[in-house]
DNA sequence: TTACTATTTTAAGAATTTCATAATAAGACT
DNA sequence: AGTCTTATTATGAAATTCTTAAAATAGTAA
C-alpha cells in the first residue's frame, strides 16, 4: 500500500509519514501542489492525504486530477476549516473523506484503514500468471485464458495453495456442494480441462499429480 | 443502489428514506437489530446507515456480520456519542465512516455519495461510449443510442462496475423496488434489450454473460 | 374518463452450456 | 505381467440462459 502525504507543515508530514511506516505502509511526502502533481504522475497511490491549504494553492484542486488518473485512489482531505460548506465542497469535488484539524492520529489511522480495506482483493499472481477469482478471469502474459466453472474453481483452489499437495477429498469438499454424490473422477476430468486449456496452449505445467495423495499446483512463473 | 437504514427514530428514518429515494436510491428501513439482520440476509446492500443505539442492542455489533456477508457493503455509523473512543471503536470494528448526531443531511448526502461513487462525476465514459445516468442518455461515437428505463439502469449498473461480475440478484436488489416480486427473467429480458439496441446496431459487445454467476460489462473502448 | 402509447413483466419453448458418468486408454508400481 | 491409479474422451442429462410474443401495468393526451 502506498500513500502520498501532501502537506507543507514539516513537523506534521514527518509525523504522519513515520506513523504510517510503522503500520506497514509505504509513504511519500509532497510539500506543495507542484511536487504532488509530479509524484502522482510517476506513481500509483492507494491513498492520498491532502492538506487543503498549500503554499502554491488549494489542495482540493488536485482532486479531479487524482481521480481522473485513477478512480481507485482514495483521497482524504485534511483541513483547518471547520465550516460545513468547506466539507461539502471537498466531498462534492470528489474527496472520500474530510477530517478537521487538529485531528487525532488514531482516528486518522482508523479512517485510512477503513478506506484501504475496500481494496482487499484476493487476486492470485504468480509470475506472469494472474488469476482473478472475483472476476473469474485468467491472464497469462497478457493473454486471456478461457477457463470457467468447476475447472476454474479447482485451479483457483490449487493456485491459492501453491506448492502444497491438495487431496481430491479436499477439493471435493471445497468446491462441490454435495461431495458424496459425485465420483472423484469429476476432479480428474476438471484437472484434464485445466491441462487442456491452460497448460497445453501456453506450454507450461501448472498442476502436477502426486499419485495417491492428490494434486499440487507448482508454477514458479519461470519457463 | 440499495441502502439499508437501521434506525429506530421513525421521523428520522422516514426522512432519510424519502431523501434517499429522491436521489434515486432504493432504500429499506429496519428499526431494530433483529429486523436488520433479516434484511441483510435477504438483500444485497451497497451501503448501510447504522444507528449506534437501538432498542435491542448496539448497532455496531452488526458490523462484523455485515462485513462477513459482503465486504463491499459500506457502513456509515450514525451516533449521538461524540467522544473520540466511540468513533475509534466503530472504525476499528469495521465501519467505513462515523457521523455524529445531530448531523447535517447535506453532509450525510455527500458522504454517502463519496462512498458509492466509483469515479469523479457520475458520467461513465469508456472509450467513445458515454453513459449519462442523470439524463438517461447514451452516446456512442457521437451517435445517440435509444435505451431507456430498466434496461438503461441495468446497463448503467454494469458499466459502473466495468469488468466485474454482477449477479442477477445484485441487479435486482439494486434496481428493483421489490426484488422478490419479480422473476430473474426480467434481467434476462433487459440484457436482451441492451444487446439488441446497443450491441447489435453498433457492432460491439458490452455485456457478456458469465454462466451461473451473472453478467459482466466488458468494453475497453477498442474495436 | 377514455383511448392510445410506451414500458414492464410473464410465460414458454429453443438454444446453449455445464456437469457427471462411464467406458476405455495410459501410466505407475510391485 | 498384473494390479492399481490416473487420463482421456464421448455422451446424455440437467441446468441456465436466450428469445419472442403476449399480457399486464403505467403513463399521457384528448
Amino acid at each position: 500500500m502506498r500513500i502520498l502525504i501532501i502537506e507543507d507543515e514539516v513537523t506534521l508530514n514527518q509525523t504522519l509519514s513515520d506513523g504510517l511506516k510503522e503500520f506497514g505502509y509505504q509513504s511519500d511526502i509532497a510539500e506543495n501542489i507542484n511536487d504532488a502533481r509530479y509524484m502522482i504522475d510517476i506513481r500509483n497511490y492507494d491513498l492520498i492525504l491532502l492538506d487543503w491549504m498549500l503554499p502554491d494553492g488549494n489542495g482540493i484542486d488536485l482532486i479531479p486530477e487524482i481521480k481522473s488518473k485513477s478512480h481507485k485512489t482514495a483521497v482524504i482531505v485534511l483541513s483547518a476549516r471547520d465550516d460545513k460548506e468547506s466539507e461539502i465542497a471537498a466531498l462534492r469535488i470528489g474527496a472520500d473523506d474530510y477530517i478537521k484539524k487538529p485531528f487525532d492520529f488514531e482516528i486518522l489511522q482508523m479512517r485510512i484503514e477503513a478506506k484501504l480495506r475496500f481494496g482487499g482483493s484476493n487476486i492470485i499472481e504468480i509470475g506472469d500468471l494472474v488469476i482473478n477469482p472475483e472476476e473469474e478471469k485468467i491472464i497469462y502474459q497478457g493473454e486471456s485464458v478461457e477457463l470457467k466453472g468447476k475447472p476454474f474453481e479447482v485451479l483457483t483452489h490449487l493456485a491459492m495453495r501453491n506448492d502444497q499437495i491438495v487431496s481430491k477429498e479436499q477439493l471435493l469438499d471445497a468446491i462441490w456442494e454435495e461431495p458424496e454424490l459425485v465420483t472423484p473422477n469429476v476432479i480428474e476430468v476438471a484437472i484434464n480441462q485445466i491441462r487442456q486449456k491452460l497448460d497445453k496452449p501456453l506450454n507450461i505445467t501448472t498442476v502436477e499429480t502426486v499419485r495417491r495423495r492428490g494434486y499440487r499446483f507448482c508454477f514458479s512463473g519461470e519457463a
